[in-house]
Formats: structure tokens, sequence, C-alpha cells
DNA sequence: GTGTTTAATGCTAACCATTTGCATTTAGAC
DNA sequence: GTCTAAATGCAAATGGTTAGCATTAAACAC
């Protein structure tokens, strides 16, 4: 994966082992991942890897921008996904934690009306959608 | 305040004092508090109130919705705050953490659609903006 | 390739918001 | 007033995350 080593060669990051396989890892997979999911995964690639170096990692492509972060309802655990191009929101499953994309965004043109009408400089905004995909739909129907 | 107590009957809670005073400081406070914070000011009025029995308070006060929790930002910590009567959003200040309550939703239409589309079942969402101020945004000019 | 420099890593202990166990107190019902 | 279940205080435990420090490995010059 030429790709995935360009990004950490934009980024300015050193090009290790641990942070190409995090990184693999993160492309591989549609949904939001915590620390500790990650750890695991790599875990099973390299044995050789401990928290923290996951931690480290999150950390340093947090601030690059290379992965964006997620606290999944109102639990205490942060989660993390490949950072979109554009600006992006989710659906978000409450059951198996499965997670659909949305690539735009409804609120353009309300958050500049907020701006006004409040006299308050918008910088960023949250919108996630909780509830139940068509898979866990049926399964709760069929219990 | 007989408004407040009658919160706690409502939600067949027992009015202990210190239930009736953490439900007073919510009332009085426009902005989102943490545990901590509503510890503080608890202590002012009442200096033999412990941290655990805040976090109940504010559990048993979730569980009846009494009160609605955020997560600001990325921060582990949970804020609280009186809940609305009806669904609302939040333009929060990232430096003097004030709030300002947006009564109104732009997006449930929006909402609908998307659940037809991605066949979905949208059971919540949250919607809050983060930036500055018109005070904020006035002393960072000034430094 | 070797050597050098500096960032990355592993391991362990610390941190900090929150939760829990348990003995004691208290609200609400009688 | 008595009684009972729920609420509380205190201390210890939990769990996700961060920090300290000695060791290793990328990147770069030669
Ligand atoms: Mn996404
Ligand atoms: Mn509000
Ligand atoms: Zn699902
Ligand atoms: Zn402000």
């Amino acid at each position: 994966m030429k790709k995935i080593s360009m990004q950490l060669e934009k980024a300015n990051l050193k090009k290790t082992k641990h942070r190409l396989l995090i990184l693999k890892i993160l492309a591989e997979t549609n949904d939001f991942l915590s620390a500790d999911d990650l750890f695991i995964r790599a875990k099973q690639s390299d044995t050789k890897i401990s928290l923290s170096t996951v931690y480290r990692i999150l950390d340093s492509f947090a601030e690059k921008k290379i992965v964006s972060t997620l606290n999944i309802d109102n639990s205490k655990q942060v989660y993390y996904e490949m950072a979109h191009q554009e600006h992006a929101h989710h659906l978000i499953c409450l059951d198996c934690q499965s997670v659909i994309h949305i690539k735009d965004c409804p609120i353009h043109d309300y958050q500049s009306q907020l701006s006004k009408t409040y006299n308050f400089q918008v910088k960023r905004h949250s919108l996630e959608f909780y509830g139940y995909c068509s898979k866990c739909q049926k399964s709760k129907k069929n219990q």
C-alpha cells in the first residue's frame, strides 16, 4: 500500500512499522474503533506492540488530521476513524456499532444564519445520528 | 421554590436536601456543569455533601430525564444541564464555556429522509456548535 | 555499509473522572 | 413514635488514558 505510507510522508511522521500497521487497520475498517480495539487487532499481526504506543500513534494521527475522533454516545472512551476528505456525519447503530458515513452536511446555511443571529463565531459542529441499522432492526423483530 | 420539589415528586424520587440543592443549582445556571462543578457549588451551601452523592443524584436525574448530559468536545468528563422541555441544541464557547440554547431543530425533515434512504431507524441525534461567543471574540481581538 | 541524532517504543506507575462496597443515616409510610 | 427501603459518606476500586524513563530504531550524513 503506497497510499498509506504516503500519508505519513505528507504529515512529516516517521514511517515506523507500528504506524503503518495502525494506519492499515484503520484503512480496512468502516466503523469507529477504540484504542483498545486497535491494540487487539494490531497484536494479531505484530505481537510486540504496546497499548501506550497505540495511544501515542493515535495522538500523532489526530494532530495531523489523519484520524478523526468521536465520543460514541456518552461512553467514556474515544473512538477513531480515518479522517474524511470532506466534512461528514454518521449514522451509528446502537446495537452493533456499525457506521454509515454521510458525506453531505445539511446545516451549512443554518450555521451561518446562527452565526449572524447570535453573533457567535462557529468553528465547527458535531452531528451524529443514533439508532438501529437495517440488520439490527430485523433481528430485534425476530427475538 | 415549589417548582423544584415538584420535579422530584413527579419523578418519584425522595425529596432529600441534597437532591433539592443540586436541582436548585442546575435551575440557576445557564451553562453546562460537571459533577465536580456541582460538588463545589453545593459545598458552599452545604458543607456535608460528598462527591459520590453528587454522582448518584445526577445518575438518578439522568434516568428520570430531569437533566441531560453532554460530552463537551473531546474532554473525558460529562457535563450536565437541566433538561429542556423540547428537543434543543447548543452553541458552546470554546473559550469561556458559555452556552446559548437553541430551541429549534433544523434537521427533522433531513432525519426522516435519511431514515428512508438508508433504512436506518434513527432514535436520536446530537448537534452542537463550537466556537466563540461575542464576548470572547472581542477579548481575543484586544489581546 | 557505519556512526550519529533524535524520535518512537515498551514497560510500569501515575492520573483522574467515575463507580462500588459497606456501614450509617434518613425520607416516607404506617 | 416505629419500620423499611432508599440515600448518603467514606474509602477503596475501576478503567481509559497519560507520563517517566531506559531502550531501540528511523532518518540522515558520511
Ligand atoms: Mn466517517
Ligand atoms: Mn440547553
Ligand atoms: Zn446494527
Ligand atoms: Zn465565550
